[in-house]
DNA sequence: TATAGTGTTATCGG
DNA sequence: ACCGATAACACTAT
């Protein structure tokens, strides 16, 4: 399920194979998926329109659109966030089908488009879609991006510490929320934590400049082995996240518990 | 069969 | 203003 690096590999697809096709048709009849907007409105506003650019920050994404004449004003932006279990697929005339999700969830049967919660159709025959089983993410016209912090890839030191600079808030239920620091979900989180050998409760405003340091050292290092390995459910963390696990550095229990309303598995001895 | 869950948003209460 | 808890979404995995 899709924290940042899955929605960076689902920006890339259709980045590489979603741009500069002329809109034909949009399904946007999923009104829970398009809210606030009505059916309809999201269709009205992007047929005859392209995608130009595909943008990223945290788990949110976008792109511009073009103008419907040379001499017209572009259009609006069209933001797509997944949710816990969106991902694109993009279905091509040559029969071609692109799921931007493979490498991440167990695969779906070919042309099996039960879940697609919105369309975009081309002028070539093609299309692009947002399967999402549980209804979780959400299609929306000029989303509000500004909201989100920086993004978790690219935050420098300075901007890491101000983020952990004050409060009582657990120090993970601060990693999660996305308008302090965009793109760290549970998982990474999580992972992020145990190499940094912090407690996930800790409250922010108690933490050392070394173990904030340390922190966004792991943060880095954790994005990147998600990235390489391919998606966050590869983290060296995971297996042990549950009952009768053991740390796998130092063979202490593994606990379980609820940290800013998400559940949370950490080493008892090290992240004490 | 029952329960938990890799996300976000809104709302209520302290 | 800050923070925790809950509900909503609807399905899959164990």
């Amino acid at each position: 399920m899709p924290e940042l690096p899955e929605v960076e590999s689902a920006r890339t697809v259709i980045e590489r194979a979603a741009l500069d096709r002329t809109i034909i048709d949009v399904d946007d009849s999923d009104s829970y998926e398009c809210r606030p907007h009505p059916p309809g409105a999201i269709r009205a506003a992007l047929v005859g329109r392209r995608l130009t650019v595909a943008h990223r920050r945290g788990k949110s994404m976008w792109c511009d659109t073009s103008a419907l004449a040379p001499s017209g004003e572009p259009g609006p932006a069209l933001g797509i966030h997944l949710g816990m279990s969106g991902k694109i697929v993009i279905a091509n005339p040559d029969g071609e089908e692109i799921d931007g999700g493979d490498y991440w969830e167990r695969g779906r049967p070919r042309g099996d488009y039960r879940y697609s919660r919105f369309a975009l159709s081309f002028d070539d025959g093609g299309a692009l879609m947002l399967v999402d089983p549980r209804r979780l993410g959400r299609v929306r016209l000029d989303p509000p991006v500004e909201a989100l912090g920086p993004d978790a890839l690219t935050i420098t030191p300075g901007g890491f510490r101000a983020v952990m600079a004050r409060g009582t808030i657990p120090v993970k239920a601060r990693l999660l929320d996305q308008d302090k620091i965009a793109g760290v979900g549970n998982l990474l989180a999580d992972q992020a934590l145990w190499l940094a050998k912090v407690s996930p409760s800790r409250p922010v405003g108690e933490l050392s400049p070394a173990e904030i340091n340390r922190l966004h050292r792991a943060l880095r290092r954790t994005l990147g082995a998600a990235v390489a390995g391919g998606g966050v459910h590869t983290l060296s963390i995971i297996p042990f996240r549950k009952a009768g696990a053991r740390c796998p550095r130092d063979d202490a229990e593994m606990r379980r518990g609820t940290v800013g309303g998400r559940t949370t598995w950490w080493c008892a001895r090290e992240q004490a």
